[in-house]
DNA sequence: TACCACCCGCTTTTT
DNA sequence: GCGGGTGGTA
């Protein structure tokens, strides 16, 4: 048997071995957080501490929880499967499967993501004739998940006047409509789950006695609710708890606006008495200066637990920095250092840019795609929540449950079969007045109405019958043409690519089956009737997995356990440019990840930190933590850069850069460029090298760069653009007198010559688009 | 019912 | 600058 610990560092050795009791250990970036995780896994079983049923370890991604899962199985000969390993919200689920009756929900239940919550929830708001000026839906839906993951139901939650009142009868009135459908939302899993340990005596017992050890991963990121319902789960108070071993790095807590709270690390060490805090401390991954930087930036933060990460990797390169005086031509710039890296041998997909919000990305992407440089795009519609899925998932979960009135909803009249809105406020009024499900409403309905109405249920129970005998593929397959979907998307413009879509969600379902075996992880799914492998699962059979010995077993279809994982798991965004691709992303999604290059743009006061963050001492020290973040994705090269000026929401801003760069070290730092004086401080002595590129060295020469993409025709060098329309003697940011409108600020230019535009932001006046042939106009300043 | 024109708003996001 | 939502019209 390879032994465990060889290559341990002293630091991992000790996290590794702790005895059987509450640890925490705080583990830097890049510091092997993983390898300690799942070595520790290993080294309890190898040791007889534990018995694999008797793991539970949580995570917040899929993509972490199968991380881990894989490299367990290749440091165990035993059986993996035993152990829960998972999200919170997969875990919450797999409970709830197991005892949904205790839960009070339906065995079918299916669940919400965060679009189809917004959306039953403005028809709550429609049914209830709620003014959604007054009450939107969006301020309902982040009202109802805080008071979720504060653990709160609606008779818990403090209303002091009537327009929360309001809110909190709201939220009991989304609940009530969930429970009718037979729904529930991400943060509901949590919350039923919590309350199903809280208040039912035998299966909390049942499962304290089970996890001996519970792992959670990426600790600073709990919230409330997840942090008690782990208490709950380890038996916190009883006479035998569970060993919790919590790893986290609350310099890395870049989630408090979605309810993070990175207060339960402080709670965690104090409420179990954690003896001995651990701290990884050796970083494996990123050069010298890239460290100091990173470790420079974080200690102007004061409230930390406390941390230096240090390195044996020498100090490698500089951290470049780089002023340009606009966004295009920071992404000019960009691509001639891509350029440069990928000539010198370095593979794209290990070159990130990274940028504080999305809307940063157009500029660049621009620039990369007219160079005709392949990259790909982080974030974005992933695949399960692409509307030409969900409106197949939709059919799908209809025939699981047609008193799913969400789903109901979605596809009644789509594809258009002449249900217009006329037709469903009779049948809603319908549903309220025999207090049932859009479904069942539809026999009240008479007439005309009531035969178009019915037409479509009928539609949904042919499905229903065709789909009986077959198999899980089979089933979504037929439901996507005798739906209509693939038909209607025939005719569309853009509809081929819906259309391979949907092939893909039939792909998609033969893979569950087939790689995933059915999601069931322990593939004990028996047949009742019938000896397992006599033939394929039909969708709607009922299926029992056993999950272990131990476990309560968990009976459910194909079919729903299908529609489950299209909920837990979106899938992965848009897979652009299968190559070897520069990646882009924010850098709240670059957490998690490793590059040889990194280049954190946009380093400018108002976008990062971001202007909704400066005011308050919490959200800066948030925005520092994110900056620490992006610093220490970079293995050995980091470039830094910001531009003076940047399109913004439509329109030109100005910025000077960010504060950040006077909280790095000075000697780590190699200015491409003369450094222009930053917030409330002197320029910077220059670099020794001296500025590089010649094209830099006047830049007021070229005052545009053309924020008007000029389509994908130019090939690429926005630096010809800005000099060919630089011929009108004016730039954007300039200060001009007109006679009649007064003073102002040019925003944009357009056209060369003749036909040469400009808009300009007047101060009394407004903006307005003036021919610079025929307006007069004087420069000002 | 379907399409288009206009309006607003706008940080980060996994499940 | 763009996407989502809405209201008016053919």
């Amino acid at each position: 048997m390879p032994d465990l610990l060889a290559n341990l560092n002293a630091e991992q050795l000790a996290a590794v071995t702790l005895p059987d009791e509450p640890a925490l250990i705080l583990a830097g970036a890049g510091s092997g957080k993983t390898r300690v995780l799942t070595t520790r896994i290993a080294w309890l079983i190898q040791n007889g501490h534990v018995s694999p049923a008797g793991i539970l370890a949580v995570t917040f991604t899929n993509k972490a929880a199968k991380e881990m899962q894989t490299r367990l199985s290749a440091m165990l000969p035993v059986n993996t499967r035993a152990m829960w390993i998972g999200t919170f919200h997969g875990l919450c689920n797999r409970m709830l499967r197991a005892h949904f009756r205790d839960a009070g929900l339906p065995q079918t239940f299916a669940i919400l993501d965060s679009q189809d919550q917004l959306s039953a929830l403005k028809r709550l708001l429609k049914a209830h004739n709620v003014d959604d000026e007054k009450y939107p839906a969006k301020n309902l839906q982040y009202f109802i998940n805080n008071a979720k993951e504060q653990g709160l139901r609606p008779a818990d939650v403090e209303a002091n006047d009537d327009f929360n009142k309001r809110f909190v009868d709201l939220y009991a009135a989304y609940d009530e409509q969930c429970q009718r459908e037979g729904v529930v939302d991400f943060a509901e899993l949590l919350l039923r789950c919590y309350e199903l340990l809280r208040y039912n005596d035998a299966i909390r017992q049942h499962y304290q006695h089970r996890f001996r050890h519970i792992l959670v991963d990426e600790f600073q990121d709990t919230n409330v609710l997840q942090y008690q319902w782990l208490k709950l789960l380890a038996g916190f108070g009883t006479q035998h708890p569970a060993a919790v071993f919590a790893v986290g790095d609350d310099d890395q807590s870049i989630y408090a606006f979605r309810g993070a709270n990175v207060g339960n690390m402080r709670d965690f060490e104090h409420e179990f008495r954690v003896r001995r805090l651990i701290k990884l401390e050796q970083n494996y991954r990123s050069h010298g200066h890239i460290l100091d930087s990173a470790n420079h930036l974080i200690s102007h933060n004061a409230r930390r637990l406390g941390k230096n990460l240090r390195t044996d990797a020498g100090h490698g390169e500089p951290v470049r920095v780089f002023q340009a005086d606009s966004d295009g031509r920071e992404a000019a710039w960009l691509l001639d250092e891509i350029r440069d890296q990928v000539a010198q041998g370095a593979s794209r997909s290990e070159i990130a840019i990274l940028y504080r919000s999305n809307a940063q990305s157009r500029v660049i992407e621009h620039a990369l795609f007219s160079a005709g440089i392949p990259y790909r795009v982080y974030g974005g519609l992933r695949f399960f929540e692409r509307a030409e899925i969900k409106h197949a998932l939709a059919y799908l979960q209809l025939l699981e449950n047609p008193r799913n009135d969400a789903a109901f909803g979605r596809v009644v009249n789509f594809p258009t079969r002449g249900i217009g809105a006329r037709s469903l406020e009779t049948l809603q009024d319908a549903a309220r007045q025999y207090n049932c499900s859009l479904f069942e409403a539809v026999a009240y309905v008479p007439g005309k109405a009531g035969s178009t109405l019915g037409a479509f249920v009928r539609l949904i129970e042919q499905m229903r019958a065709d789909t009986r005998r077959m198999t899980l593929p089979e089933t979504v397959e037929h439901v996507t043409n005798t739906s209509g979907l693939v038909t209607h998307y025939q005719g569309e413009k853009e509809g081929q690519d819906r259309i391979e879509n949907l092939q893909e969600l039939v792909t998609a379902a033969q893979a569950f089956v087939v790689e995933e075996g059915y999601g069931l992880d322990a593939l004990a799914a028996v047949l009742p009737a019938e000896p397992a492998g006599t033939r394929a699962l039909a969708a709607g059979d009922q299926v029992q997995q056993v999950l272990d010995p131990e476990a309560l077993p968990v009976v459910m279809t194909p079919l729903v356990a299908f529609l489950t994982h299209a909920s837990l798991e979106a899938g992965d965004n848009q897979a652009q440019a299968g190559q070897d691709a520069v990646q882009m992303m924010t850098v709240h999604a670059a957490k998690g990840l490793e590059f040889d290059v990194v280049f954190i743009t946009g380093l400018e006061e108002g976008l990062f930190p971001h202007e909704n963050s400066m005011m308050d001492p919490d959200g800066l020290e948030e925005e520092r933590r994110l900056m620490y973040v992006a610093i220490t994705r970079a293995r050995k090269r980091l470039y830094l850069s910001f531009a003076q000026s940047r399109v913004l929401h439509g329109q030109m801003r100005y910025h000077v850069r960010s504060r950040f760069f006077e909280e790095l070290p000075d000697a780590a730092l190699k200015w491409l460029t003369p450094p222009a004086a930053g917030p409330g401080s002197q320029p910077r002595r220059q670099n020794e090298g001296g500025w590089g590129r010649d094209w830099f060295k006047k830049p007021e020469d070229v005052p545009f760069t053309g924020s008007k993409p000029t389509g994908g025709m130019d090939r690429g060098n926005n630096y010809a653009n800005a000099q060919r329309e630089a011929g009108s003697g004016f730039r954007i940011g300039q200060g001009v007198f007109h006679n009649k409108f007064g003073e102002g600020v040019i925003t944009a230019l357009e056209g060369s010559g003749a036909d040469a535009r400009a808009n300009i932001n007047f101060k009394r006046h407004g903006a307005k688009w003036l021919a610079l042939a025929v307006a007069k106009l004087d420069p000002i300043d």
